[in-house]
DNA sequence: CTTAAATTATACCGTTAGGTACAATATGTC
DNA sequence: GACATATTGTACCTAACGGTATAATTTAAG
């Protein structure tokens, strides 16, 4: 069997390349010129690789889910480490991804959603986009109804309210973040909606 | 003196209109197709009254600030009534704003904030759009620094992080608001805000 | 009724959007 | 080296973008 030319650019790269692109300027502010630019790229050789602007932003919303989402998941279930100290871990790890100056300033799926409304976004994206915020909602949930200590601190009485207070409050640090405040100004603002669930 | 041919639209009604799209979609997603709709001109019109797209934004962020930012401000200094309350009413006030279902969900300045780090919104009009944030983060500043209960709950030691919790909180509720979370479920938010940093 | 001023509608400008056809260029197999 | 295959670079497509020139309207003043 004969196997032609070699692509000249590393897929997984690439690809990330894209992410940043769409984490920075949304999916409607990334032009095909931004993506390719940064890429490295040219536009057939992105359609051949990703199908199209959707598909290669499903496929960047998926790696971003991976690379920044679920990796901070795991430190909510350390263990020999007081829930407290936990929740906080969680929250000061996805601060952390948000102020994070070799990437851009906050959060991917904050800004794509903001835009799903305007309806400018596919609706197969639209729902992608959706779901993926659920994520961490869920495991949120998990924890505060099943963690024993949670359940001490009667935290699973109202545990969607929980939930809603963490999960509310990183969205909206993820827009301080993208405006430049600090991750040390925004460590009060986590230790304040901890204290406020009734956490410490 | 002569004076020509009678305008058709009304400059305010028109103007409110295109602050409604701007609401929706943001800087870049809003079309001058979308706003010559929504407002009921052709460009023509549009361009003669309000300069061009950039000139129109500043207008319409304008009016938002006016009646959407500034408005909620004056409960905050209701007389006989507990700070506690004051600031309940302050920012239950204003998401009701960001839930009301005659208008776009979320927040206009949150939404248009977020396009500004991509580049794509001109220069002058994201100078604007900054400025507008720290009207409330002052007024706020001001209560937590200078009201006698205030003081009394020490609240004056770290007015600056209050103000940023509250101000997280809220510019997290307006993403939830746009994602169609219910103010019902906002208001335990508020509450665990408020009692994070040391209210009631 | 004429005239001057202002607003309207229509048609158009150059540019950029997302997307693709096609020829040129590499690669592995025979 | 010839050939099939896959990727590349270039050029192009239609549609929509922000913005405008121009001519057709409507109005008030003289």
């Amino acid at each position: 069997m004969a196997s032609g030319r070699k692509k000249a650019f590393d897929e997984k790269e690439a690809l990330r390349a894209a992410m940043e692109v769409f984490w920075l300027k949304g999916y409607v502010g990334a032009s095909l010129t931004d993506l390719t630019l940064s890429m490295g790229i040219n536009k057939p050789s992105l359609y051949s690789a990703f199908g199209n602007k959707e598909a290669l932003f499903i496929k960047a919303t998926k790696l971003y889910i991976e690379s920044a989402v679920k990796v901070h998941l795991k430190v909510l279930n350390e263990p020999n480490t007081p829930l407290a100290q936990r929740l906080k871990n969680y929250m000061m790890s996805i601060i952390a991804t948000q102020c994070e100056s070799e990437q851009p300033k906050g959060c991917f799926l904050v800004l794509c959603q903001s835009e799903t409304l305007g309806g400018d976004i596919p609706e197969a994206a639209a729902r992608f986009l959706q779901e993926a915020g659920n994520i961490p909602k869920q495991r949120l949930t998990a924890i505060f109804k099943e963690d024993p200590e949670a359940i001490t601190l009667k935290l699973n009485q109202n545990a969607d309210g929980n939930v809603l207070s963490l999960y509310t409050t990183l969205t909206g640090t993820a827009s301080m973040a993208r405006s430049g405040v600090a991750i040390t100004d925004l460590e009060y603002v986590v230790d304040t909606t901890l204290r406020g669930i009734g956490i410490e």
